[in-house]
DNA sequence: AGCACGCCGACT
DNA sequence: GTCGGCGTGCTC
């Protein structure tokens, strides 16, 4: 370089301090010099170790306080093309802000690192992509139409229709008009597992091969993959939730598919959702946003409602698949777990040499208060959600405002003794099942049975090849569940996750109980669902059972605005764990005397209390939540807060926080 | 987030 | 008397 003029580079890294770290860029070694650039990644000496940094910036003056020698020089540039440009540098910025983390830690996640090492087993799923276009409905044509009608602003659109009414198909012909204007698509799928056939499936399609990013791949591919997303050879991008960071040339178009599946949440640092994220990215980058489902998120519903969102109506399900029958039926009186209905389909169903389903929830552990003779249950009478049975304390709790009350022997509704805290776990569930049906081959397929590599396929392969009878499944299975054999699907419990602490409870239970009813109807004409409840009176269930959805909203909807949560109002939640409980709540008791006293009119906080999940790995567990009508001066309080909490720091406590948090256990 | 320096218990 | 536990603080 001509100039000797000196020259120093800012930098972040992936730590949770948002604080800018300046080193020198010495001559010697011209090669450096000419490479550096803000949005490549540089190797640093940092501390007592070199750590990967990233050039955010660079100055021709020191920062103050600050001399040459107390600066570090820059050891190796590693980028030879910047990986980020000045729209993803400002992405993470507002990503940083937004979600309290460091800005390095926004960039890191924009990047998937391959930190984890997991096997991605492809499950059967994006069985809608066809290679050749489908001739469009009415319905489908005129949703097409207005998602692609000229204009600037970046419109939000909602694609609600029943499963296999072909909401795939109008993505698609989204997708393959903005290509066509030259622009890019992003295309957001729930699970690392649909990504690979949704890409291949994508690109027999469209001839040109989809890019995909996630954090299953080798770094090497990653960067590939990245390379010829940013330089604007792959015009369609796949993948789960970091893939809307996607480094797109002329971003178009964003899809999210099942958006109100949970994965699209964060579940570490930074905690963001990428339906946020794609609505900002859609905002400054003038680009569209269409999500589908056939079962919205509350929040998506409200502002259908509203009309901040334009809701797109799939009404007909195509190919003549017809609804399922779904009968809810009461395990109340049935000792154990299945029913006399489900044990008499699942014989049925054998005789006919065809076979079952069987769902089981993941939380089936969670115990809660239930009266066997009339079926209530100890909820608060603050907050609508159950209270949690507290061993060490002997008392029934609610983990949103602390409330408690001593769990009563005999039921306070109708008096019976047969009242008290239950609940069943998976393995309890296979023992039975094995027991009634000797003569069936049985397997189960979820995460914990999954740990060796493509075990999960395996099962399944052999499930397809009629080789298992009763296939013991989760969520996992309900995603791509496309077996032609399967006549009976029978959902376990469907209420355990009506029990959690959580308000949104029965929006989840809604949805699964639709989605797998949906899935079914599609594949197996003479399908049947059977739905087990403690609460066959529970609207979730009914609402659900009938394949209801306004009414559903309807009803939850005018309850959370009774309650105040969601999307009536915002929340943001502050964590606080220590290995010692008074520790904890000291600390928990000193942030809400700072907390309270900045709350801005028209909020409150929640608590403080103990999390649902009140020890993890023994650090104990406290919340705050605050919530507020509105995100933009909640948002600023929560800055405030946190900075004044964090000078008066409580030795061995440690503070996550959460905005926008979906899980509050 | 790492990673080292630093101050209190069971070992040769 | 030392080895080592992890708790606290810093990293241009």
């Amino acid at each position: 370089m001509a100039s000797p003029e000196k020259m120093y580079l800012d930098l972040v890294f992936d730590i949770p301090s948002n604080q800018v770290f300046t080193y020198r860029l010495d001559g010697e070694d011209a090669k450096t010099t000419e490479q550096a650039a803000p949005g490549k990644r540089a190797m640093v000496p940092f501390g007592r170790r070199d750590t990967l940094g990233y050039i955010i910036g660079s100055r021709n003056t020191m920062p103050e306080g600050m001399s040459e020698s107390s600066l570090k020089a820059i050891r190796r540039v590693v980028d030879a093309e910047p990986i980020f440009d000045d729209r993803d540098l400002e992405l993470a910025k507002w990503i940083a802000g937004y979600y309290f983390c460091g800005t390095g830690q926004a960039l890191s996640a924009m990047i998937p690192s391959g930190k984890r090492t997991g096997d991605y087993p492809t499950i059967a799923g994006s069985e809608e992509i066809t290679e050749t276009a489908l001739d469009l409905s009415g319905e489908q044509q005129n949703a097409l139409d207005v998602i692609i009608a000229p204009g600037d602003e970046a419109p939000l659109f909602y694609l609600y229709g029943i499963t296999g009414s072909g909401k795939t198909e109008v993505f698609l012909r989204a997708a393959e008009y903005m290509m066509k204007q030259g622009k890019s698509v992003i295309y957001l799928v729930p699970e690392i597992s649909l990504t690979h056939q949704t890409a291949d499936a994508i690109g027999k399609r469209f001839g040109t091969a989809a890019a995909t990013i996630h954090s299953g791949m080798t770094p090497s591919n990653r960067l590939t993959e990245w390379m010829r997303i940013r330089s604007g050879e792959a015009r369609i991008v796949v993948g789960p939730r970091s893939a809307v960071f996607a480094p797109v040339k002329d971003l178009g178009l964003i899809i999210i598919d099942e958006e109100q599946d949970g994965s699209y949440k964060s579940g570490n640092t930074p905690r963001y959702h990428a339906r946020q994220v794609a609505m900002k990215r859609c905002a400054t980058e003038s680009a569209r946003l269409v999500m589908g489902s056939a079962t919205p998120s509350a929040e998506a519903w409200k502002l259908m409602g509203d009309g901040a969102i334009k809701r797109l109506n799939l009404t007909r399900r195509l190919s003549g698949g017809s609804t399922p029958e779904i009968i809810p039926v009461s395990l109340e009186k049935t000792n154990g777990c299945l029913t006399d209905e489900l044990k008499e389909e699942i014989f049925k169903t054998a005789r006919m040499k065809r076979q079952t389903i069987l769902f089981l929830n993941r939380r089936g552990f969670a115990y809660f208060y239930h009266c066997k003779s009339c079926g209530y249950e100890l909820t608060c009478k603050h907050c609508s959600v159950s209270l949690t049975w507290h061993k060490s304390r002997g008392r029934a709790v609610c983990h949103y405002c602390g409330y408690s009350v001593t769990p009563p022997n005999a039921c306070p509704q109708c008096g019976s003794l047969e009242a008290g805290f239950t609940g069943f776990g998976t393995e309890m569930i296979e023992e039975e099942v094995k027991r009634t049906f000797p003569d069936l081959r049985i397997a189960r397929a979820d995460a914990d049975t999954t740990v060796k590599k493509g075990s999960l396929k395996d099962t399944l392969d052999r499930f397809r090849a009629g080789e298992i009878d009763i296939l013991l499944g989760t969520q996992m299975v309900a995603k791509g569940l496309n077996f032609p054999g399967v006549r009976l699907v029978g959902v376990v419990l469907a209420d355990t996750g009506l029990h959690l602490p959580d308000f949104r409870a029965a929006e989840r239970t809604f949805s699964l109980v639709v989605q797998v009813a949906g899935r079914s109807g599609r594949y197996f004409p003479d399908g049947k669902v059977i739905v087990q409840t403690l609460r066959p009176q529970d609207p979730a269930i009914v609402k659900s059972c009938a394949l209801d959805v306004d009414g559903f909203f309807e009803a939850e909807l005018q309850q959370r605005e009774m309650l105040a949560f969601p999307p009536y109002t915002r929340l943001i939640r502050f964590t606080l764990r220590s290995k010692e409980a008074e520790r904890a709540d000291k600390a928990a008791a000193r942030l809400a005397s700072i907390a309270l006293p900045l709350l801005p009119k028209g909020a409150d906080a929640l608590g403080p209390a103990e999390c649902p999940l009140g020890i993890i790995s023994g650090n104990h567990r406290r919340q705050l939540i605050l919530r507020g009508k509105s995100m933009g001066s909640l948002h600023a309080a929560a800055g405030t807060i946190l900075s004044r909490y964090e000078k008066g720091k409580d030795a061995k406590v440690y503070l996550e926080t959460d905005v926008d948090p979906v899980s509050l256990l």
